[in-house]
DNA sequence: TTAAAAATCACATTATACTGTGATTTTAAC
DNA sequence: GTTAAAATCACAGTATAATGTGATTTTTAA
């Protein structure tokens, strides 16, 4: 998953969510503007930013293995 | 997810694939510190080095809904 | 329209992720 | 039990993520 679409994942679910920026970054305790530049796929933010990010918005990360295996 | 559960992941995966961390670090264009770290969940690493390691793993990282919706 | 709120952007500073190196410890194979 | 490979660890240096600030632009609601 890229920066990019990473990026436009959490906006969406902001917007469904009908929060401003603001407010999330408040309550994830990140900075306005990073959460600004993780939006827009402008940021390379750390496991810890992102992990801040879905706890507040309702998402969660995963890993799992990719669909052609190896 | 938590910094720990994504290393021992990695970890699980890189062992299953049977490869040495000099291996996968090399391959994922990373320093085989970063890597130890990361496994060991003693790192706060950034988006792009997971995916580089994912990539190079055969994994992928996902964002989804939590069970318990909003 | 216009006023307020929200988002975008630039930029300097601070905090820290990542690297490189070398040493030590652990593990595996003989 | 020796050797070699792999992993662990400390630490200094470099690159860059994150912050804080203020200004500008865009969006929204009246």
């Amino acid at each position: 998953m890229s920066k990019k679409s990473i990026g436009i994942q959490l906006k969406e679910r902001r917007d469904h969510l009908k929060i401003t920026q603001y407010e999330v970054a408040d309550l994830a305790g990140i900075s306005v503007n990073t959460l600004y530049k993780i939006e827009r796929g402008q940021a390379n933010p750390t496991l810890e930013s992102l992990e801040k990010l879905t706890s507040v918005l309702g998402l969660e990360l995963t890993l799992q293995l990719k669909s052609i295996e190896v």
